[in-house]
DNA sequence: TAGGCCATCTGGTCCT
DNA sequence: AGGACCAGATGGCCTA
């Protein structure tokens, strides 16, 4: 919707009890959605929507509107009103309309958001039977993980260049550290690469790099495992 | 039951 | 003008 065409005069009726939910999940065109899962997610307001009956952009709209499934397209009645009125009707529909259409792109969206998320997480070691990482743990596990695994290559570099001259201020590598394997565990600083509380404040591994040093990387990826309370075992 | 997480709707803003 | 992106609001589900 353009920023100026703000339907305030008429706007508070939906912004406050009257929220539309015109486009509910489970309506949603099938095809672009894919999945099912949506429709799992009730939505009892919608019910609200038929309070004054179908929604505007249910109608014989330019747009085949989910919503049309629910609403068959009611006869037409005789219009006793103005050409004015009907001007405000025809807006409406169109309002109505665009606003659909505009629900289902942000949708097909945040859908993909998702997908890409997932696809992030199906990267990330993890364990079978843990439990899905939410969202930000993702994205603070992966930035983490990807930090890990670049401090990684700089000391593998750095040891096949360096032989012992480590940097100043960096403590000599130590050894290289595979990653970290279901069998290597152990519940030590996992929980400061991935736990979202211990990330509250700080999200730059780059913060324990310039105080920690540089093994740490290596102890980090030793530990890029779940932490005890979020994963209870790990074999 | 409170709190966390999530999906969705919605209006505003920016961009093409 | 229309689409993408964003943030706020809302309500459902789940778990401690």
């Amino acid at each position: 919707m353009s920023p100026k065409t703000d339907c305030s005069p008429g706007a508070p009726a939906s912004s406050t009890g009257e929220r539309y939910y015109g486009a509910p999940a489970g309506e949603a065109s099938p095809s672009s959605l894919g999945t099912g899962s949506l429709s799992a997610s009730p939505s009892p307001p919608r019910s609200r929507l038929q309070a004054g009956g179908c929604p505007a952009g249910a109608g014989p709209g330019r747009f085949p509107s989910p919503d049309s499934r629910q609403c068959p397209p009611k006869k037409q009645k005789a219009r006793r009103g103005r050409t004015k009125a009907k001007s405000e009707v025809v807006l409406s529909r169109q309002k109505r309309s665009r606003r659909m259409k505009a629900n289902d792109r942000e949708r097909n969206r945040m859908h993909n958001l998702n997908s890409a998320l997932d696809a992030l997480r199906s990267v990330l070691p993890t364990f079978p039977d843990d439990a899905k990482l939410t969202k930000i743990e993702t994205l603070r596990f992966a930035h983490n993980y990807i930090w890990a695994l670049t401090e990684t290559l700089r000391m593998a570099d750095h040891s096949l260049l360096g032989v012992g001259q480590p940097e100043p201020g960096r403590e000599p590598f130590r050894q290289p550290v595979e990653l970290a394997s279901p069998g290597s565990l152990s519940p030590c600083e996992w929980d400061s690469l991935y736990s979202p509380g211990s990330q509250a404040g700080s999200l730059s591994p780059t913060d324990s790099l310039e105080d920690g040093g540089a093994y740490q990387a290596a102890d980090t990826l030793a530990c890029l495992r779940p932490s005890p309370h979020a994963f209870p075992e790990f074999v």
